[in-house]
DNA sequence: AAAAAATACGAACGATCGTATTATTTTGTC
DNA sequence: GACAAAATAATACGATCGTTCGTATTTTTT
């Protein structure tokens, strides 16, 4: 690995953390410089315009997601499980330590949902794949019979997103201590109704 | 209703209409200035500071929302029927055109809930009240007996709260236009399932 | 109509923003 | 250890930011 690619993952990392408390409106090149020890201009060379260093903020954090929500889901075989078990890692990057200010997508999302271009246009992209991805689980648990067959797995996946965004809602502005229990006793009802009764 | 009154309530409504598309980090008091046709000075001493301004355009959207949402709800009778009213008042202040940008507070909440200060204790507390709102409503619904006697209002509360941040998520960031029905949809699931069965 | 108070303006402040250009240092390779 | 390439720094630019100040203009009250 190239010295270059070292700095520039540092900084990244650097700059995602900022993101998650500021926004990537907040992100400023002169102070991520300074706390990156590096100059403006040195740090500029490494992404070429600001929208590029916001992109790729974002391209890195959905790419951490991917690692960490979705694809040990994946390894759960199919039915209520996996979705539960990618609930609950949703859950826990919603508190994850290396974001101080919560998930950057969540706060990328409502920060540029009415801000035409080409971010909005990536989280938009990224946002749908993961609604995709949940409607995806939801149809291989019907398909493993855990599930009813009249389930809507897009209209699911609204409401497991739904749940997840209040928790977040709840976690991160009201700091209710109630809020993942709430989270959990939601998603399991959530289930219930969808699950086919056992006889 | 004097003349800086006037101006100083025009300046507000298109300061919302900015904050809510660009965030109240996006709000810039030259830009507005122009806008409204106002010198930048002329305008500054409408509020002082720019932390005052965005208040301003906070309390002026809590009230908004207040009275667009929350007060024409309690003319209904209490109840699922009161329940109902107010979670489509809800939808429809999402597609609020006065707001190109969707509703300033949700934009706020995600902006400012990893930024300490007055604006985000600001915010937190009015969240919070419309969560207690949204918990008042289930309990004298139970009350009403149509509720079950043994639903957690709070928790209620927390999931009808994260359907609409569902709806406000595909509405005005994936603009999916079937949103709105999956919406009405998980609500309707939500009352059903704590509603006490009719013998 | 005169006096007082409220509004708005214009100019300037220092600071910071993103970016471009040019130079210097550091790194990896032969 | 020399040499090319890569990485970082130095400096400067024009623009915009929130804010202050003194003054002019308008509105309201007397």
């Amino acid at each position: 690995m190239r010295k270059g690619e070292r700095t520039r993952a540092a900084v990244l990392d650097q700059a995602m953390a900022v993101a998650s408390c500021k926004g990537l409106q907040g992100l400023s090149i002169g102070v991520l410089a300074s706390q990156a020890g590096l100059s403006k201009s040195g740090l500029f060379a490494h992404f070429g315009s600001k929208e590029a260093l916001q992109q790729a903020v974002l391209e890195e954090a959905v790419e951490s997601f991917i690692r960490e929500v979705i694809t040990p889901a994946l390894a759960v075989p199919s039915g209520i499980g996996r979705i539960r078990a990618c609930f609950e890692n949703w859950l826990a990057w919603t508190s994850n330590s290396r974001f101080p200010g919560g998930c950057p997508l969540m706060g990328a999302t409502f920060e540029l949902d009415s801000q035409p271009g080409p971010l909005r246009d990536y989280v938009a992209a990224q946002q749908g794949r993961w609604l995709q991805s949940l409607a995806r689980m939801v149809r291989s648990a019907i398909k493993a019979g855990e599930l009813a067959s009249d389930t809507d797995p897009n209209r699911l996946a609204f409401e497991i997103n739904g749940i997840g965004l209040s928790h977040n809602f709840s976690c991160r502005l009201l700091e209710d201590p109630n809020c993942t229990d709430y989270a959990r006793k939601a998603f399991d009802g959530l289930m219930e109704r969808a699950s086919i009764p056992v006889q």
